[in-house]
DNA sequence: CGACAACTTGACGGGCGTCAACCGGAGTGG
DNA sequence: CCACTCCGGTTGACGCCCGTCAAGTTGTCG
């Protein structure tokens, strides 16, 4: 089991080296941290608006995804989530979460307590950068999406939320852009772009008939990444090298 | 000049104490911070996207606004800023601009160069802490923003829009609720909240009719704070205190 | 007083929401 | 093995919110 739980700090691991270089010392600090390991169903909350967490979850393994509600009811999807991924690094320094966070799919958890992993920022300042440009890039996603739901039309926002997922994917290491499983229901595509599922649906047929995508079951391909791309004004400028 | 120097970190300082506690040593610190002051115009780009800023700038007097653009040349502002906002805090940790920052009025702004603050940051916890927990407060009202153009039908996002802003300008000490100056055009409420400057015309003057708000001329007043606050399904709990 | 930006208002049309029905696959229980 | 249920996907009809276009007004600054 020790090697086990090793195995999902490189997750971890991984990922910060990604946004920051890190030494050894600060490989060991990490995996020294007490991790708790979780597996889940799909769809459980893991995170509920105005919580006060005392711990930050890590996705290993699994989709997920955060999200907020207005009065009425309406769900909105602010980001999604693949394996590798803190969930909700932003409660290390902010009480109250103003957002929810769930699972898309059956996934494992690693629960690290805020403390300790805030310690661990302050002392390690390699891992502290890491953290914090994690944080930044997060914020700079959130700013596409904003303009995604505001100025785009219902065809290239849902291409564009396409181009992002299946870049992250593939910078993840999760399959490629021509064979694909979209972990995510219309729905919720619906709920991230601020759009309803019927006309997520039509918009999905129209992507296909185009020939920029192909859909078959819940597989999923990309035709033609230029094309998408092309649709989806996408640009990934703003995932500062997270994907690439 | 020097006791106006300092008179120009007072801003700087008030906003970071509100966002952790400062000791005198940071104070002292954050003083010895060199730091550009410049005036400038209405509607001044302080970053361009794709720029790689070698500095951050500080806004010190006026409002600003930072904005994306789509291919079709439709804009999207992603917030708007007053006296005391840290305008680009992200080019701290990241290098090249996603985003455009521009001053939607007259204003002073204060440069500080990156490699200085970053030091100071790392030197000094509890600036550290305050910055980054500013990085993380930007990436809640980012997401409230989504939700906004996203869930929201045309009143109430206007109608969001104008609580954020004037509670926060009051946390901030300019002006109250009820003998306020809107310093952003139609125009620039429609881009941030992803409508026509026409449709945001008629909203607010919906918003007038039924009483939540007068205007005249320039000049805006909150009629029915708890009105104006139901239309918009307003929650402050996302601004985390920033405003409180 | 002319020029210009911002605001205002009306008419019209389209993109997307709403409602409703149906289908197909997965899981469940008999 | 089959009936049943349920969720998610698919498609069509209809209508409304908001975009578009256009014209006029107001305030400001030279």
């Amino acid at each position: 089991m020790l090697e086990d739980r090793d195995a999902q700090f490189e997750l971890l691991i991984c990922k910060l080296s990604r946004l920051q270089d890190l030494d050894a010392q600060d490989i060991e600090a990490l995996r020294k941290l007490p991790l708790e390991i979780e597996n889940v169903g799909r769809l459980r909350q893991l995170i509920r608006e105005r919580d006060e967490p005392t711990r930050c979850c890590i996705l290993l393994k699994g989709f997920a995804a955060r999200h907020k509600v207005v009065a009425s009811g309406a769900r909105q999807i602010v980001s999604f989530h693949i394996p590798g991924d803190i969930l909700d690094i932003q409660h290390l320094l902010l009480g109250k979460a103003d957002h929810s966070v769930e699972t898309i799919t059956s996934a494992r958890i690693g629960w690290i307590p805020k403390a300790d992993l805030l310690e661990v920022a302050w002392q390690k300042p390699n891992i502290g950068k890491a953290l914090w440009r994690d944080c930044l890039i997060d914020a700079s996603i959130f700013r596409e999406w904003v303009l995604n739901v505001g100025r785009r039309d219902a065809k290239s926002r849902i291409a564009h939320m396409l181009c992002e997922f299946v870049l992250r994917c593939e910078a993840a290491g999760l399959g490629d852009r021509h064979n694909f499983e979209l972990p995510m229901t219309q729905t919720q595509i619906g709920d991230a772009t601020g759009m309803t599922p019927v006309h997520v649906n039509r918009m999905l047929k129209v992507l296909d008939t185009q020939g920029a995508v192909a859909r078959d079951r819940n597989r999923f391909e990309v035709v033609n990444w230029d094309q998408l791309c092309r649709i989806a004004d996408f640009d990934p400028v703003y995932l500062h090298s997270a994907a690439a």
